[in-house]
DNA sequence: ATGACCGTTAATAACGGA
């Protein structure tokens, strides 16, 4: 089974790319993110013409995340159990679902903005809710992960530049603690290879050549339990989607289940 | 070449992104 997170920064502009992408690299079942449209908006029809069901929650401008898949969608959960919500609402950013042999979790963190700011305390408890909701099924002898944009940078390796990120979100002791709590609950970091370089990276701003120059950043993560990690046969950055007109800023992750 | 922000909202810039 092929699974793949993918932060597509509007599924609208990305419609075109999204479909051919589904095709040609032979994915059932994708967590997205960013679909930055309302659960009425999202292109359901065109997905099913190709044979993908898909589980949505998204309510309009901002975040918005779903399930596709070609291999089923059950028990689907919108939101995340005991999110504390920003300004006093709740954002869609986590949805479940079990497709075939797995659980997972389409995710999308919150940026955090900057340190001082109130967005990255929420981005904090943000992770602390999201681990209390998924160390049950974390724990289990079910295939299970929480795929999506975690806008953390796991490592200095995981940055094209750690000096360039001194003193700004994404690579703070915190949000590091915070993913290295998820993986005390049972999950593990399945590294994908990038396809050039040396770094996986999953993530370059659209500014500055940034792309060509291979300044980026590793915060599209996928975090599996043991019977998901043991079953990965491959995991890999697909670069290739991040060239040309009309590539979203982050590329998608791919992995390779033997189950 | 992979190439010097993009997308949404809304109407002219503002905002978020990371």
């Amino acid at each position: 089974m092929r699974i793949a997170t993918w932060n597509v920064n509007s599924i609208t502009a990305r419609l075109p790319r999204l479909l051919a992408w589904l095709e040609s690299s032979g994915t059932d079942v994708l967590c997205l993110q960013e679909a930055k449209t309302t659960a009425e908006g999202f292109p359901a029809e065109q997905l099913r013409e190709l044979g993908y069901e898909c589980a949505v929650h998204a309510t309009g401008r901002w975040n918005g995340v779903a399930v596709i898949s070609r291999v089923g969608i059950e028990d689907v959960v919108r939101g995340l159990p005991g999110d504390p919500g920003y300004d006093g609402a709740e954002e869609p950013r986590a949805i479940s679902a079990t497709c075939g042999p797995a659980r997972v979790w389409s995710v999308y963190v919150p940026n955090g903005r900057e340190v001082e700011h109130s967005h990255y305390a929420y981005k904090l408890e943000w992770i602390e809710a999201l681990k209390a909701a998924v160390a049950g099924d974390a724990a289990g002898s079910r295939p299970f992960a929480v795929l999506g944009d975690y806008n953390i940078a796991p490592t200095d390796d995981d940055v094209w530049d750690p000096a360039f990120f001194e003193g700004s979100t994404h690579v703070t002791p915190a949000e590091r603690a915070a993913l290295a709590s998820l993986r005390e609950a049972g999950l593990s970091d399945v590294v994908p290879r990038p396809l050039k370089y040396e770094q996986p990276f999953t993530y370059w701003d659209y500014r500055q050549l940034c792309f060509p120059k291979n300044r980026g950043m590793r915060i599209d993560l996928v975090y599996g339990n043991e019977a998901f990690a043991k079953a990965v046969s491959d995991a890999y950055v697909d670069r290739e989607e991040r060239k040309g007109k009309g590539a979203s800023d982050h590329a998608p992750v791919v992995v390779d289940l033997e189950i």
